[in-house]
RNA sequence: GCGCUUUUAGCUCAGCUGGAUAGAGCAACGGCUUCCUAAGCUGUAGGUCGCAGGUUCGAAUCCUGCAUGGCGCACCA
């Protein structure tokens, strides 16, 4: 059931029964509450086309507007907008058919795709940094959101794990002897300390580049120390992703190692496709209205960046399926993308009915408005600023004496990796966003922290009251008609979130749940004495969807709730 | 130089396909509790939506120009 399909339904029969031709329509949330649930604001540009008042054509709509199951009301108001109020009982059947439902009554995809979300994206040379922060939660969530709606979802982790730079690591880690993992534990460390020695020894420095011919031509010995370097690094993103609660796994790796043998094909079929040019050396594509053109293979005949996106974008349209290809990669890239996708087009490598996207995302910057750095000017780990976030949610636990370690423990992870979280997706992505503590762990205004209080404050009423909820949902006054309303727009919000790739719609939409909820919670009681079985029943149901779409809500965005603050 | 992008209240940000008096939170100043989690609710104050034009019945939203901060522009990824 999608609330405004329902209703642009009942708008669209008016239109007929009122023998007017009108081709899609479609009502929005009202402004204000004193408009009414929803409006339809489409007649005025309807009387322009028509030449005639727009007033005369909302009343005549209005006329005809059923108004005996769903909408109780349609007012026209101002030049010709027209309000529409919901009838309390059927937003009452409505919510309790919500909770009844395991979805919520969130319907899945009647048509679902196959989905490709590339993210996260780690360089195995490197640890991971708060760089990679925004493209790992942020395409998790993606993907989350786009498996509840029933779409067959592959995540893929494109790890750097080729290049140059890698023979000198693997140079390295053999000068150090056969057990090198020790020496791994700091891959920052070990990249300086690989790097001086590049840089001071020339022999090491030969040695280097000649691992990398050795490693690209397959050499045993040198693939087996390279897979050893990938498998401890990618074990330190693990160990980041499992803080982060991230879904990730080895499965969903495919390195950039992966598309190796599969460059050649790629230069050949695009000079098949005549869309190759030399210039200076190296070959492009000359992309139309572009100066610059796009260098598929280095002069030296090594490959680029752009080459092996386009085996990517290939192998996950026409190998894995994928209908919508989402890249959750920094905005600063955004004419890269732009780019390999013209050119997947164009050559053929993927079909055209298939949706590419880059879900980009603005800069993390840090209290004062500059790039996020740590005091010295240089990157911050992840691990460390994950570590430091449940230091300071521990802190700032209200009453924290009165818990035991083990539990102390378990609630600031949740807090504070979700306060790290919460912070980051519920900013519009595209743009740059400051990374403050204070704001982030606090209490007030649309934080994780704030969710998790509203969850646990619903969680303590059923405490108190651990029967069964019997009885129906009635809605009594204006609050809980709005809760109630608030309530079934779940569904449409998250198809909108998904559309656009949008996870702060998903966060806005839990806020505003959440501080409806809490203004209903303080002017209508629920336990106390005074109230009848009835009324307490229904308030109750009404908590307890509220508090169940909370959960799903934050369990999409991959952050999990705590029963008790 | 070319291209992309940002600009909304003192601060941090919402504002979906153009719609009614532009919304939150923080910060400021008030009010509410014999306790269903006050880590809450609530009132007041605060904005020529960067500037100037244009399109429209209607523009923060679309178009043009300018200003402003940021970013990207050939063999790194």
């Amino acid at each position: 059931m999608k609330l405004k399909s329902e209703i642009n339904c009942i708008i669209k029969e008016a239109f007929k029964k009122a023998d007017i031709d009108v081709q899609a329509v479609m009502v929005t949330e009202a402004t204000k509450p004193e408009f009414g649930d929803f409006q339809f604001n489409g007649v005025m540009s309807l009387a322009k086309i028509l030449k005639q008042n727009p007033r005369e054509i909302a009343q005549k709509l209005v006329s005809h507007i059923d108004l005996t199951c769903v909408v109780a009301k349609a007012e026209v108001a101002g030049p010709g907008f027209i309000n529409l109020w919901l009838h309390p009982s059927w937003i009452a059947l409505a919510c309790d058919q919500a909770l009844q439902d395991e979805r919520l009554g969130v319907a899945k995809r009647e048509t679902p795709i196959k989905v490709v979300v590339d993210y996260s994206g780690p360089n195995m040379a490197k640890q991971m940094h708060v760089g990679h922060l925004r493209s790992t939660i942020i395409g998790d969530t993606l993907a989350n959101l786009l498996t509840y709606l029933g779409d067959e979802v592959i995540r893929q982790n494109h790890i750097g794990d080729w290049g140059t730079q890698f023979g000198m690591l693997i140079a390295y880690l053999e000068e150090k002897g056969s057990d090198g993992s020790a020496d791994l534990k700091d891959l920052e460390q070990f990249y300086k300390e690989a790097k001086t020695r590049f840089d001071t020894d020339a022999s090491f420095a030969n040695k280097a580049r000649e691992y990398v011919v050795k490693i690209q031509s397959g050499d045993q010995h040198c693939l087996n120390l390279w897979q050893k370097f990938i498998d401890i690094s990618l074990g330190h993103c693990e160990d980041v992703y499992g803080k982060l609660c991230i879904k990730l796994t080895r499965e969903d790796v495919k390195a950039e190692s992966f598309y190796n043998e599969d460059l050649p094909n790629v230069i050949e079929d695009l000079i098949s496709q005549g869309l190759l040019k030399e210039s200076n050396g190296a070959q492009c594509v000359f992309l139309e209205g572009e100066e610059i053109p796009v260098i598929v293979q280095k002069g030296d005949g090594g490959y680029l960046y752009a080459t092996t996106d386009l085996a990517a974008l290939r192998y996950r349209a026409n190998v894995l399926g994928a209908k919508r290809i989402s890249y959750v990669v920094d905005a600063r890239q955004s004419e890269h993308f732009k780019q390999v996708f013209k050119i997947a087009k164009e050559s053929g490598f993927v079909s055209g009915d298939v949706k590419l996207e880059h879900v980009a995302f603005g800069t993390m910057m840090d209290k004062s408005g500059k790039p996020f750095k740590t005091r010295d000017g240089g990157t911050v780990k992840l691990v460390d600023l994950l570590d430091e976030a449940v230091v300071k949610a521990k802190e700032s636990i209200k009453d924290k004496e009165s818990l035991c370690p083990e539990e102390l423990e378990r609630l600031a992870k949740i807090i504070g990796i979700g306060a790290v979280k919460y912070a980051d997706l519920s900013i519009n992505r595209e743009s740059n966003y400051i990374f403050d503590w204070d704001k982030m762990l606090s209490i007030e205004g649309n934080t994780s922290l704030y969710m998790q209080y509203a969850y646990a404050r619903i969680q303590s009423i059923f405490r108190r009251f651990d029967r069964e909820i019997k009885g129906h949902i009635t809605i009594g006054d204006e609050i809980e008609h709005r809760l109630g309303v608030m309530l079934l727009r779940f569904e449409e919000m998250l198809y909108r979130a998904a559309e656009d790739a949008a996870p702060n719609q998903i966060t806005s939409y839990l806020y505003e749940l959440a501080t409806l909820f809490m203004r209903f919670y303080e002017q209508n009681p629920i336990l106390k004495e005074e109230v009848c079985e009835e009324l307490r029943m229904s308030r109750l149901a009404l908590a307890r969807l509220t508090a169940k779409t909370i959960k799903e809500g934050l369990d999409i965005l991959g952050i999990e709730v705590v029963d008790k603050i």
